[in-house]
DNA sequence: TCTCTGCAAAGAGGA
């Protein structure tokens, strides 16, 4: 049987005579059942009690195949032959982490925290990738090579590599690779699937084979081996591959690396075997090895969390005996522990950052690591729960019908289903989703990314074929990933002025505004206007701030404030000085908003880097494509003068490489710290421009992540930052309660006209429609009762509200709803036509009349309730008519929502 | 049961 739960002691290391001779064992007290069982001694047997060295008390562990046995007279359980030892195996490692872990820990630390930069063997290496895969899918060799060359011109441009060269190259590697496939192998094509994705429940693993032959792993490698054995660290990555695949039954005996620089031409008798492919016999001890390696790393990153220390734990390299004068992550190795003071091997370089610095990295990778493990959570589900709990989750489509896989270019595929038509989920298009045959872990699963999600039909885009009955959302950890890099680059590279502001030793510089250049508004220039914005001072004041900028400005735009025509402006003035100016924001939305407030101002030189689908249509036309010759994209990207992308793809390895002078960051009180560097990292000067009172970073721990470094520097350096206090939207009736609660009351309408507007202009009469209607904000309660996260009763109403105001005359497209609860969204969905949507997918947008639906009733409990930044962000989408639905008596035990009530009865 | 947007990911190498 299978024994899980957390540890509750380690017991000593013995070393017991058995009718096999001496032998090591150590018993691990554990609470079966994830704790809810008694606790049970495990012996662990010979090599696991090496395994046993790194659990400690709280660490889960898993022992499959146990038998029970006698010690000290309790009744206990053992390891046997067939037993497997996890610990930890909700830590979900990756193969290549395993690979690097076992070259040594310190390597497998110093890539996950700045993470592996453009470089050409890298790039090299996933172009031959792909030409492995297509020659498995039958294409052409040569029309394969021209084709991946193609797709990675960018990447290669940045590098300085033209086509031809590269080209050349990969022919050459393909080369080995061709060699070998036609030794016969590939007689039967169905024993071959390239690109497997693997998920492991058991082992706490994750990965992607090359390729499977015969249901045994192939792992294809670029580079030259001269030796007879393939390399160690390779052997242990197709190894984790066969273990995968041993869970699912499949049981692989050998594994294969295929050297592609390993040729014919090169072979010589002294250099050993020259062929490209080595076999290897995968036996049950080195499978063994690879799980006590897996659990080590595991250990480590337990204890880096979970230790008492006042720092995390991090490997040192003293865990290996790789020789450092060997390696090539030695700089970057001594650098990084001369820079964070850590203990290692091949010793250190530089002085230490000072002891605020070095908490601040302690405290942010710690939370990193934190967020890392509620996506780990969050893959449990994809096994723990029934596709139905999936499904009732808003997690998964299920119960799909395939209906075709058809290649299409590039050697991808096109799988389409049939859904249920009453299937609704969280995934939207142009989500990446991982595309399965009905069970993503142990069955067949993709990832690809959804093409069309209307209707009763989906599409999907995958590399591979994949019978599609099941959809589910991928549990990323690139967001995660590149935090590291982004803290890492901030602390560990970030330059030393930049840093005395972010860490309080220094009150953020302006210039003289007499400095300006020529051209732009200010005294420099007695012919210039007067000012960049002649009807806002406010918004005036804003862009003088961020262009006389040395070190940030900081903008703080409440709802309506005209931020994103001030952002436009500001890039422009920044532009006109000489500047290359970075544009990003949290969500493409924002982004593709910004670009498109720029370039109604006539600015029209900009380049979008984002996926295809990601960017909004009407951005196509600047987006970069990466396909083409590489010199020309890369001048592409390196001449723009204004280059705008999401703060996720500022943290991808080409913009890394890109330097700017100024970073602009729109919604940047919804970014984390770290999400913030990876865009401002990039840049001289940085622009942050937000609005604390509305919704903070989305994460999924509670800690320091929560906090933006928006919010902080405007805390810390508030003579650094102006606040737009002239509002566009809201008539006064609606706005009074958000400046007063919100913005000391500094927030004003900008005209009489928005201060005025009413239902009567939209054609409406206020006497069609009850009172508690009109009069620009109102309140209903229907008397309903909260059911988890719903209300139908009030849901009813407000469909009845909306009915009332489209009966009056209103157009529904000028409607909105908002609720707190994605049920209740859906609730009221099903009762309108008008737009519904939760208060977070509301934030940055308006419409001329708002219905809220507050869903609680008896009291305000809970989370959601509690921030009343989320409140703000409801109240202030609305223009001329605000209608609040709610139980007035729950909102009376509050006294901020007691304020809300009196304000919206007035 | 609170809210949820980004992201293909994995990709190399010498004594």
């Amino acid at each position: 049987m299978n024994l899980r739960g957390p540890i509750v002691s380690v017991g000593e290391a013995r070393t017991v005579s058995t009718s096999y001779g001496e032998r090591d064992c150590r018993e691990v007290r554990v609470r079966p059942d994830r704790g809810a069982g008694e606790p049970v001694d495990v012996t662990l047997w010979g090599k696991w009690t090496e395994t046993a060295e790194h659990a400690e008390t709280g660490m889960e562990l898993l022992v499959t195949e146990t038998e029970e046995d006698e010690y000290r007279g309790e009744v206990g359980y053992a390891t046997t032959d067939e037993s497997w030892v996890v610990l930890e195996p909700d830590f979900l490692v990756d193969v290549t982490g395993i690979r690097s872990w076992v070259q040594c820990p310190r390597m497998y630390y110093l890539n996950k925290l700045s993470g592996i930069p453009l470089n050409y063997p890298v790039v090299k290496g996933t172009i031959v990738h792909e030409v492995f895969g297509d020659l498995l899918r039958g294409v052409d060799l040569e029309a394969s090579i021209a084709d991946r060359v193609d797709e990675a011109g960018l990447e290669l441009g940045l590098l300085g590599y033209e086509r031809e060269e590269v080209e050349d190259e990969v022919r050459r590697n393909a080369a080995a690779v061709e060699g070998w496939l036609a030794q016969g192998t590939l007689s039967d094509e169905d024993t071959w699937r390239s690109e497997f994705t693997l998920i492991s429940p058991t082992f706490g693993l994750k990965g992607r084979a090359d390729a499977l032959r015969r249901g045994t792993p192939v792992e294809l490698k670029t580079g030259k081996n001269t030796k007879r054995e393939p390399r160690f660290h390779d052997k242990v990555q197709a190894a984790c591959y066969a273990l995968m695949l041993d869970e699912r039954g499949v049981d692989p005996d050998i594994g294969t690396l295929l050297y592609t620089k390993n040729t014919a031409l090169d072979r010589n008798e002294e250099s050993g075997d020259l062929a490209p492919a080595k076999e290897f016999t995968v036996g049950r001890g080195f499978l063994e090895f690879v799980v006590r390696e897996r659990n080590a790393l595991a250990a480590m990153e337990w204890r880096a969390l979970n230790d008492p220390g006042e720092r995390p734990t991090v490997p040192t390299g003293y865990e290996a005996d790789a020789t450092c004068s060997y390696c090539f992550e030695q700089d970057a190795c001594m650098v990084v522990s001369g820079r964070l003071d850590q203990e290692s091997k091949a010793g250190q370089i530089g002085t230490p950052v000072p002891d605020e610095e070095r908490d601040y990295f302690d405290r942010f990778y710690t939370a990193i690591e934190e967020e890392r493990r509620e996506t780990h959570a969050e893959y449990r589900k994809l096994w723990e729960q029934t596709p139905e709990e999936r499904a009732a989750d808003d997690r998964a489509l299920i119960g799909l019908e395939p209906a075709g896989q058809t290649e299409i270019d590039d050697a991808r595929w096109e799988l389409r289903a049939r859904k249920p038509g009453d299937a609704v989920s969280k995934l939207r298009e142009g989500d990446v989703a991982l595309a399965s045959d009905g069970d993503p872990v142990s069955g067949h699963a993709e990832l690809g990314r959804i093409v069309e999600l209307g209707g009763d039909e989906v599409v999907v885009e995958a590399d591979e074929p994949v019978e599609l009955r099941r959809l589910d959302v991928y549990p990323s950890e690139i967001s995660v990933d590149r935090s590291l890099t982004a803290l890492h680059d901030a602390v560990l590279k970030g330059n030393e002025a930049r840093k005395d502001v972010l860490f309080g030793r220094r009150e953020p510089a302006f210039r003289d505004p007499a400095d300006r250049s020529t051209g732009s508004p200010g005294p420099a220039d007695p012919d210039a206007p007067e000012a960049y914005i002649d009807n806002n001072d406010a918004q005036n004041e804003a862009v003088e701030l961020a262009v006389d900028a040395e070190d940030c400005a900081l903008i703080h735009g409440p709802p309506g404030t005209g931020k994103t025509y001030t952002i436009a402006r500001t890039i422009r003035a920044l532009v006109a000085e000489g500047n290359r100016v970075l544009l990003s924001a949290f969500t493409n939305r924002a982004v593709d908003n910004a670009l498109e407030a720029l370039r109604d101002q006539g600015f029209d030189d900009v380049l979008r880097v984002g996926t295809e689908t990601g960017v909004r249509d009407d951005m196509r036309d600047v987006r970069l494509v990466q396909r083409g010759d590489p010199n020309a994209k890369a001048a592409e990207l390196r001449d723009a003068p204004v280059v705008a992308a999401t703060t996720a793809a500022c943290g991808s390895r080409v913009l890394r490489e890109c330097e700017f002078d100024v970073a602009l960051v729109d919604e940047a009180s919804q970014l984390t710290e770290p999400g913030t560097h990876a865009a401002i990292n990039r840049a001289d000067r940085f622009v942050l421009v937000g609005d604390h009172e509305q919704l903070p970073p989305v994460v999924r721990a509670e800690n320091d992540l929560s906090t933006s470094l928006f919010e902080r520097l405007i805390d810390a350096y508030p003579e650094a930052s102006v606040m737009l206090d002239r509002q566009y939207r809201m008539s006064q009736r609606i706005q009074a309660f958000a400046s007063a609660e919100f913005y000391d009351g500094a927030l004003r309408p900008a005209t009489p006209e928005v201060a005025g507007q009413t239902l009567a202009d939209l054609g409406v009469d206020p006497d069609a429609l009850a009172p508690e209607l009109t009069g620009g904000v109102g309140f209903v309660d229907p008397a309903g009762e909260r059911d988890g996260n719903r209300n139908v009763r009030e849901a009813e109403r407000v469909a009845a509200v909306v009915d009332a105001y489209v009966a009056a005359g209103v157009d529904p497209d000028d409607i909105g709803v908002i609720a707190p609860f994605r049920a209740q969204v859906a609730e009221i969905g099903r009762r309108t036509d008008v737009t519904v949507d939760t208060v977070d997918r509301f934030q940055g947008s308006s419409k001329e009349v708002i219905v809220v639906s507050l869903v609680a009733t008896g009291d305000l409990d809970g989370p959601i309730f509690e921030d009343h930044r989320r409140v703000n962000v409801a109240l202030t989408r609305a223009k001329k008519q605000l209608t609040i639905v709610g139980d007035a008596d729950a909102l009376g035990f509050d006294p901020f929502y007691a304020r809300l009530l009196e304000w919206a009865r007035r």
